[in-house]
DNA sequence: CTGTTAGCGCATTCAC
DNA sequence: GTGAATGCGCTAACAG
């Protein structure tokens, strides 16, 4: 009886008499209509697209902005229509991540966020024919990315700074590399990190401002914000910096807490700067910060992943980001 | 060829040479090991358990408790082994969602937040055999639950204020409805309301301050808190509520705003409660408020979707919260 | 221990 | 416009 099959997905020539009748029966049996798995398996099509999420849940989407990339992301592949399965994996373990990948049935996998450069996920999902997209990593040929021009901003909020005067600068990064604990990082280490938007924001700081003090920190959060900036700024005052660049808004949050805390004006005392330029209702100044419009970028990356699914051959891409003066940028004190 | 299924699946007393020539034959033809679609088809299970997410996911999962809940199930389904899968439905709007649910291949399906309270994705799901958790939404014989006593822990917070001397209260309430406007409601219109968590809690205040003045919230963010505090502390100060009872941390963390933007003063000029216990790292002040611990009950939901799945009958639960002191709750002032 | 057989539930041919 | 046959790729059950 495929003319169930017909009335159900609506598409075939049926009389109206029949549907009904395809209906009643339906009723009768107590058919809730096809199995997703067996049409799946039929068409070649499941309806979800896989989403690899670097860490837990909770930290991952804790940043705004990634939770803004995701919304977004979720939002186009809804016009497709796909449903997002998310993938986590521990960092530093893939084990999990590729048994996953095995055995979830997926029509293509976005990494939206952060991750390491190498991913042995890629091999797997180019094994199966599934296409992927990518935001920054990992990098491989066989996957397009939508990528940022985060070294070039980077270095520009650096320019910004020394262009003020500002000759001691800390810089504030996110991972480097998975489980890596919040502390100081030799300029050697940074070109040989793992996460590539970490590192390139790292290096475009590092371009303009090679004596920067670098501060990793382990999730972009404003506890570690906190934690970095104390260890930036804990210092005796002669050598303390005179201006922190922050890879993330939500760590230059928890700058703008220890300077509070340390009774340092900003921006009289401490120049801060951000990265995304988020719009958090709880910081009341606004930051200096590189502005990426997260949601935009969620979709950009839904547009290219249903652009694979439809056949195309995706290329990669770049999404813009600008610099935005606020009010946490100053020249140094004079001493 | 089953054995080869065997080698792929690692189950099966297969030798070590066999094993051997199947994965040279693998490699030879390219064979990326067994299509998760087909298998799934076969085993009728999919190793994916569906999420119900009401509105935006930035929304949702902007209020941080809402995040750590999601954290601690996916934590816990991880141990299944299971995926989520993101089930976003546009409030008051369930075409998408059921759609979506026809068509995606899912072991369970979790409401893990707050929904409506009757929800026709239960009639789909229940059809197909699909079994399902919920955490207060939707309310039906078919859905067993964890429970929070919302109500009595909402009346014990009011209960407190009042007996500290509190007459004029304000209480702040999530959404009561989808696709509600923020303002005032009708104490009458509570009892009425769609989701019923939200109505729970304002239950809770009503029955022990039945003159409290209610205003509703779009989203459990921020922002939401402060347009609510506005309202009900833009009045003359004789009639202006000297007590206000957030439904959630993140509403009371907008009323604190408020609060001081206003030059009121907490807990000498107003008092305030939340719900949930977050701890939200850019608050400074300890809030009085119900305790419950997200990321526990996460994975008690995830522990319940796993039982079902092996099988067993899984009954409603309550799930502990606790009334916490802070320091946002005194004495009303003396006029 | 290994190979063969059948069917999971559907959608797509193709005859009628 | 309708019904009957085939196979999507796999794995459980069996026979060797």
């Amino acid at each position: 009886m495929s003319t169930a099959s017909l009335v159900f997905s609506g598409r075939g020539p049926v009389s109206d008499a029949t549907a009904a009748r395809v209906r009643a029966a339906a009723q009768e049996l107590a058919y809730a209509g096809p199995n997703p798995l067996a049409s799946s398996l039929r068409q070649g099509r499941t309806g979800t697209v896989g989403v690899v999420v670097e860490g837990r849940l909770g930290d991952a989407f804790g940043d705004p902005f990634a939770l803004t990339v995701l919304d977004g992301l979720a939002r186009e592949l809804d016009a497709i229509p796909a449903a997002l399965l998310l993938l986590p994996r521990e960092p530093g373990d893939d084990s999990r991540l590729l048994a996953q990948l095995g055995a979830a049935a997926v029509d293509a996998v976005v990494f939206a966020l952060c991750g390491p450069r190498d991913d042995p996920a890629v091999d797997l999902l180019a094994g199966r024919g599934i296409p992927m997209i990518a935001a920054g990593a990992p990098v491989d040929p066989r996957v397009p990315q939508l990528l940022v021009a985060e070294r070039a901003a980077s270095a520009e909020v650096a320019r910004l700074l020394v262009g003020l005067g500002h000759t001691r600068i800390g810089h504030i990064t996110l991972p480097l590399a998975p489980r890596v604990p919040t502390g100081p990082v030799a300029p050697a280490q940074v070109a040989l990190a793992s996460y590539p938007d970490g590192a390139a924001r790292a290096l475009g700081v590092l371009d303009v401002a090679p004596d920067a003090r670098v501060v990793q920190t382990t999730i972009a959060d404003v506890a570690s914000g906190e934690q970095a900036a104390r260890l930036l700024l804990g210092v005796p005052a002669h050598e303390r910096p005179t201006a922190i660049i922050a890879q993330s808004d939500v760590l230059a949050a928890g700058v703008l807490r220890v300077a509070a805390d340390l009774g340092l004006r900003v921006p009289e005392d401490l120049s801060v700067t951000g990265f995304d330029g988020l719009d958090l209702p709880w910081v009341d100044v606004r930051l200096t910060t590189v502005v990426q419009d997260g949601q935009a970028r969620g979709r950009a990356l839904g547009a290219m992943v249903a652009a694979a699914l439809s056949g195309a051959s995706v290329r990669t891409t770049h999404f813009p980001t600008h610099l935005r003066l606020g009010e946490t940028t100053g020249p140094p004190p004079t001493r």
